[in-house]
DNA sequence: ATGAAAGCGCTAACAC
DNA sequence: GTGTTAGCGCTTTCAT
């Protein structure tokens, strides 16, 4: 056990309110205390009590991150990210796992077991708009990604329209006109799968083509597994397809393990598209096209919101008005790559 | 805020004690009264304060794991296998990265800010044995990995000499003589690389074979890039080479790049092999060659381990006399993919 | 079976 | 500039 405040003050000769001071760095010591008791602090190896400050002060200095799979490369990499960035703003990341699960989602929506963290992150998956509204919990929250619930709650977001807009451009810009999807999520209550499969619709339409349902491909979970059954899906049922837009990389990965599989060849055959730009596709054989979000950008958003939130709520100022729920767009950029650089082959 | 308890008391008509009776579940309470105050404690939804329940019991329930990096896919499967079987063991997962900075870990290991948590699970990178095992900090240590400090502190790892070994021997049944080794890391104290090393002469000796230095490649990290630029620096230098044990799967899935990139066909030109089985390598082109540590024993068996080192130092029993450091070793196994399986092209 | 109260380590309002 | 002290919410010993 570390040594108390009142420990060093005896120490040292002098009250614990001193030593406070001194450690806090706050009020004004007299340098010769102030070293004297420097010395206590040192020599006993003082250690403050996160425990007690914590029901001291109201704030542990804990945010929980709430992702539906650590795993997953795009979560494990904005994990990684998130963990960076709250080290430097002197938090501690709570890194907590949903599977999808809705239950859990609630659960750990409702407190996280027992109030421990300031506040929270959250990538839901599988819970409604409503239910991520009613929250008993109280701690300010964060939302990752898209929601249907915009203007209600804080949420930090990537232009998914836009973003799959401009990659279906970029296919049709070479030449592709038979453009399969893989990765809608009719299922769930997340709303990027549907804002993607907009986006893609909208750029068909402007290229004077129908969508095709037989080319619009749902998914239960977003591993390869997932995208590799569903390109063999496609191939099976012989629908013409010359590109495939994945709505993950992961997906785009599976897809382009089971077209090789079945012998053909990328991109000349079918040219192959991902969303996440997850360093597994820059290595892919061929490296993978992809949407790169702006990770740094949705780091940095999500914690300076909730940052905004917690000085409100622990804060000084009025804490009663609540402040406008905010939505941070964040940009994306097409990264092109093999997998769709090459031309068609003739047919 | 919450109810607490005091608010619930006076509500119900009882006092505290009985009131906190209830919420534990630990003595009896008149089936009468309970109910009355369990209509209390909904009423007001009463959540028990984290802080006050640490402060009073000196354990927070949180335990840290370390890791050098969360975006590494073997990091990130096994730190959302970590996340799970921690929930299951109602403990929340605190996850701090390192960066393989050693200032990092020493600052992490000291204390991981301010006495949050009750334990911490590490994967150290760069930290000397003699840095591990002195710790002011104090909470319990479960390390993660080969250390040369075997039998002085707890730690998990799987026998490194051995899958090695076996990974060698698999290659050499295959036929090839030429096999070299990628991911030798003499800058580190992290002692697994040596090990792999080890394993790898073993089974040349075994075959009549002398280790050829020029086919013992070190790396500065264990990225795809670092897989990559070593491979070329293989095929660069002209030493005939007719198959790769890479010491993890990200360096042979840049070196698989590497290769394919330079018209070499895996596995006729050259077999290629990993170490970790991540996802990844499973969807690789072709699909990866492997080493499979047990990881679900990993995980297990470090939660095991600090869940006894924290039984003895708050629960009863005689807390002076430290028990015996453990090294637990976990099982793994060969897996053979088509990186490694067809036929070596006659040359 | 239940109540009263001490005290975990810290911060900050209140004295001087 | 420094000392004294109340109290954050909870568990638990000591009474009854």
């Amino acid at each position: 056990m570390s040594a108390t405040l009142r420990e060093v003050a005896e120490r040292a000769g002098v009250s614990v309110r001193t030593v406070s001071n001194v450690v806090s760095g706050f009020a004004l010591v007299a340098p010769e205390t102030r070293a004297r008791v420097q010395r206590a602090l040192d020599e006993l190896s003082y250690r403050p009590n996160a425990a007690a400050r914590h029901l001291r002060g109201g704030r542990s200095g804990l945010v929980a991150l709430v992702v539906p799979e650590l795993s997953t490369p795009y979560f494990g990499e904005l994990a990684g990210r998130f963990a960076d960035e709250a080290d430097a703003r002197s938090l501690m990341l709570l890194v907590q796992q949903t599977g999808g699960d809705p239950d859990r989602e609630r659960e750990l929506l409702d407190g996280v077991r027992g109030q421990v963290v300031d506040g929270l992150i959250m990538s839901p998956w599988a819970l409604s708009p409503a239910e991520l509204r009613r929250r008993p919990g109280g701690a300010p929250l964060v939302l990752l990604g898209e929601q249907d619930a915009d203007g209600l709650l804080d949420h930090v977001v990537a232009d998914n329209v836009a973003a799959a807009r401009d990659m279906t451009r970029h296919l049709l810009g070479l030449g592709r006109t038979r453009i399969a999807v893989i990765g809608l999520q009719p299922h769930l209550h997340n709303a990027t799968a549907a804002r993607r499969l907009e986006g893609y619709r909208q750029a068909l339409a402007e290229a004077g083509l129908t969508p095709d349902p037989a080319r619009e491909v749902a998914v239960r979970r977003l591993h390869r597994a997932d995208g590799a059954a569903a390109m063999r899906g496609l191939l099976d049922a012989g629908t013409p397809v010359d590109a495939v837009f994945c709505f993950s990389d992961q997906l785009a990965l599976g897809a382009l393990h089971a077209a090789t599989e079945r012998g053909l060849r990328v991109p000349a055959d079918l040219a192959v598209a991902g969303f996440d730009d997850v360093e597994d596709g820059r290595y892919a054989n061929p490296p993978l096209t992809t949407i790169a979000p702006d990770k740094a950008a949705i780091v940095t958003a999500a914690l300076d919101c909730l940052a905004a939130r917690l000085d409100r709520t622990t804060g000084p100022g009025r804490p009663d008005e609540p402040a406008e729920p905010r939505t941070i767009v964040v940009g994306h950029r097409l990264e092109v790559r093999a997998s769709t650089r090459g031309p068609s082959s003739s047919r």
